[in-house]
DNA sequence: CCCAAGCGGAGGATCTTCGTCCACTAGCAA
DNA sequence: TTGCTAGTGGACGAAGATCCTCCGCTTGGG
């Protein structure tokens, strides 16, 4: 990930990192990991200088940016298969709670740069792997109990929210909101074990994602 | 749109200019509307010169070829609404025969340089508008079969489509279509009338959406 | 108080894409 | 068949974007 340094940073120093590393991140979840690196910089509050000091290049920084969000989304998973009732609501909550899990779906599906980087790095294979099993887990606990459709597996559902999340041009911020939380609500709807239509193909795990 | 021309074109650049649109369809399908001329050239087996004198520039491709795919899109939809027994049959046939319609969403709401051309255009706008009304009878007759949630307009179902449709980096184009395919089946369950929850916001009509 | 760690951002290098231009080719009218 | 003009392709210079280094200035902290 980042030039991993020897001797501790210096207060300031610290500071920024922090403070490109979230801006990094409000910015790859908006526009994807390709924006200039000065604006990332410019966001931060910092030189380029700096954010190249910090991170050699481009794919340094989307790696520390990726480990970052791979581990929130995984602690809220984590948080909320313990302190929900039922796996179904545990699942509920995660799908909702997006606003993390944006960027992660963002750097990990949609960009064809990103994904490549993240592929080949371990840190964050192993992290994926984490979340994609307390995804299973939940799924396969809700169809136990009896609310989720059974013909769906972890997979099927990280590929739905990937597509789900992506942002739209539409008229307002607003409007766009409201219209993936509807669209994540009806899906979510869709998901709920009912007699219905059978789903084509066949159930996508972990391991067909990639 | 195009360059015109008072005089027919020869028979050979009929020929050329249709393989440009039948390229440049796939290819922004794919691949956005952003990609290099060139590219576009190669895969219609011309030179760029070739390219450029048909299509003065990048715009009037992009508004060539929306021209052509939402009209193909209109005819598809006119031809479900006509040939299917319920608006519930017409509306699915329609969502699932999805490999137009993708275009047409993909220049129309996911990239903002496309999506700003569009607007501008009166031809366009024209057809965006025939299609959106199309969908909403399909919308409206649905419902009133009881088929269709009732908490849902014509905007909230294109917006849902426009985020299914979107590609995404997979290990396989099998995987890929079949993922897709399955989600659009477990959506088009989520957005049956069943007892359920009810969705957060209001239903969008077709003037929400830009 | 001092100095090494840290900083910003100007600017040269590099890469990408655009769109023109012109020597060559080929429909088609007579 | 022939001649003429519409049509062709792709090399190439221009224009722009982004990268990332470098260096003179600032500042945390021993």
């Amino acid at each position: 990930m980042s030039v991993d340094p020897q001797v501790p940073l210096r207060a300031d120093a610290r500071r920024n990192r922090d403070q490109i590393i979230a801006a990094a991140r409000t910015i790859f979840a908006d526009f994807g990991p390709e924006v200039p690196m000065e604006e990332i910089a410019r966001a931060a509050g910092v030189g380029v200088g700096t954010l190249y000091r910090r991170f050699p290049d481009r794919e340094a920084l989307i790696r520390a940016v990726a480990v970052d969000n791979f581990s929130r989304v995984l602690d809220d998973a984590r948080e909320a298969a313990e302190q929900e009732p039922t796996a179904w609501r545990a699942l509920v909550r995660l799908l909702h709670q997006s606003v993390e899990l944006h960027l992660s779906v963002q750097l990990a599906m949609l960009s064809k740069k990103a994904h490549e980087i993240l592929k080949e790095d371990p840190a964050i294979a192993t992290l994926r792997e984490e979340l994609l099993i307390e995804l299973e887990a939940m799924v396969q606990g809700a169809q136990n109990e009896g609310t989720l459709r059974p013909d769906v597996a972890e997979g099927d559902v990280a590929m739905l929210f990937a597509l789900l999340l992506r942002q739209l041009e539409s008229r307002s911020p607003e409007i766009a909101r409201m219209s993936t939380a509807r669209s994540i609500a009806i899906m979510i709807d869709g998901l709920q074990a009912r007699p219905g239509t059978p789903l084509p193909g066949r159930p996508l795990g972990r391991h067909d994602i990639n």
